[in-house]
Order: structure tokens, then C-alpha cells, then sequence
DNA sequence: AACTCTTTTGACGTTTACGTCAAGTATGAC
DNA sequence: GTCATACTTGACGTAAACGTCAAAAGAGTT
């Protein structure tokens, strides 16, 4: 153990194509997402280096894009991660913000729950049908 | 109660403009979806008559792209509720992919809980700084 | 010094999912 | 008959989210 803890974990930086491999998307991608201020990482020379904050802000992105939120919806809530510099107006905008993506959140959840339940109900009934052709209940 | 209970409800048929203000999309967006074989509304002379059917699919359309998934994937899952007139064959495909998107949707809804709790956290600690720094709570 | 490897910027291309005209047809109201 | 209205096809445009390619620059290797 060392006094100076620096655990190597959150501290690590990580070049462009670490990112690529961690995220699993292109350098492409990245540097689209800095030019779209969704990432902020530092410059040594003309190289990017992505710091604990970039890699946390890379989760959310990920996250968002997964439940059909945009980029630039993403972008704007970000700021919830990063709040200690900001002025209280804002992060007062950002925090309603982020009311309205939870009740949104909840909402989608709730019909998905419905969708899936749907979904179930019909893959039966598709079974039975296969079953009844004479299909191989192996198979299915 | 009429002998032949044309049940008005099922048996109706929607002209384009019936559908758009149904289902809050544009006319476009009803003639994209039939070109992309989404929708097949019979014709009457050169007019798009939407029927039971075609409301129906939409539902699942509209259903599909809220959670995120291309028109393409929706596509192919259509067939899941109009299984009779295909050969097993077909039949059989749809139902693996209607289980694996299942599995998909399940998963995301799971991914969806752990985001909201993610969410939630993010929003308290928010919440606690704008107060500490003096805001009202009835602003919250 | 020459070479390789990583990364950079910049410009242009691509796909998806529509929007936006323009021009034509058909139907019912007056 | 003609006028408005609803609908059609077809062509072109657009925004988002990247992919692809070319040219150059820097750091390390032999």
C-alpha cells in the first residue's frame, strides 16, 4: 500500500483505441462525440487521452443510446454527473432535466413490461400452431 | 343487435388521413411503411384503405420503435400475427426471432431498472447540492 | 536516416426514416 | 362545368450518426 493511493483504476488514462476496445466503437465515433462536447478528453501534443470522467461519461452515452434517447438529449445530461463547476441555474435546468428523463424512463419501462407480456402471448400461440403442423417440440 | 354483427369496432376501414391522425404520424410515413412492406392496405381505384390489419401492425410499428428497434427488425417480426396463411417453414424463423427478441427486450428492461436506480442516485446527490447551496425546496 | 505505428484533421459518402414540393387524378359540392 | 378537397406518385431534400479515405505529423525502432 502506498501512502499516495493513486488506485491506479481511477486514475488511468487511456488512449483513443483502449477506449475503442473498452466501449467497443470506432475511434470515428469518439472523436464525433468530442466534436459534439459529449466527451472532453485532454490533449498531450495532438494525441486525446480520456480520463475517468470521459470513461464515465462514455457509460451514460451508451446507456442512453440504448433506450432510443439522442445524442444531443445526452448531451444535455451529462451535466448531472458533473455538476460541481457549474452555476446554480443551471444546474437547476439540468436537474429538472433529468426529472423529466426519469418519469420517461418509468414510462418505457412500464410499456415494455406490457409489450413483452404481448410478445409472450403471441410466441405461444405461434407454438401451438407449429405444434399442431406437426413440428418437433425439439425444435422449438 | 343486427343478426349479422358486423361488430363496427373490427371490421372498420380508415382511409390515410383517419390513420395519420390515429396513430400521429404524417401520410408520408403511412405510404414509407407500405413500400417497406409494413402495411398492405387493400386499394379502392387508386385510394389506400387501412383495415384491421393494418392497425394492428401499426400498434406493433409504433410499439417497436419506441424501443428502439429498426423498422427492418419490426418487419420481419410482423409475421408473428399473421401466421395463418405462411408455410411452417416461415413460421418457424419468425418464432426463433420473435425469441430472440424477447430475450432482448427482457434484457433491456432489466439494463432499464438499473439506469432509473443510476438515475435516481444522480438525482438526489443533485438535489441535496442545490439545496445546500440555498435553493427553495419548492423549486424541486 | 528510413521505416513503422498511432493518431490527427478534413472532406466526402452512406444509411435510416422520413419531409417537402410538384404535378396529376378522382370525387363530391355548388 | 368548375371548384375545392382528398389522395396519388415521383423526385428531391434533410438530419442524425456515423463510415471511409487521404494526407500529414509525432514518437519509437533499427
Amino acid at each position: 500500500m502506498n501512502i499516495i493511493s493513486t488506485k491506479n483504476n481511477e486514475d488511468k488514462i487511456n488512449t483513443i483505441t483502449e477506449m475503442c476496445k473498452l466501449f467497443k466503437v470506432s475511434a470515428r465515433t469518439l472523436r464525433f462525440y468530442e466534436a459534439k462536447e459529449l466527451l472532453f478528453p485532454i490533449r498531450k501534443g495532438q494525441h486525446r487521452l480520456f480520463t475517468k470522467s470521459d470513461r464515465g461519461r462514455m457509460k451514460l452515452i451508451m446507456q442512453g443510446k440504448r433506450f432510443g434517447f439522442s445524442l444531443e438529449e445526452i448531451r444535455q445530461l451529462l451535466n448531472l454527473y458533473n455538476f460541481g463547476d457549474h452555476r446554480t441555474r443551471q444546474i437547476k435546468q439540468t436537474y429538472q432535466l433529468g426529472l423529466k428523463r426519469l418519469s420517461s424512463m418509468e414510462q418505457q419501462k412500464k410499456e415494455l413490461g406490457l409489450a413483452i407480456k404481448d410478445l409472450k402471448t403471441q410466441l405461444q400461440l405461434c407454438k401451438d400452431l407449429l405444434l399442431k403442423r406437426g413440428a418437433d417440440s425439439r425444435d422449438l
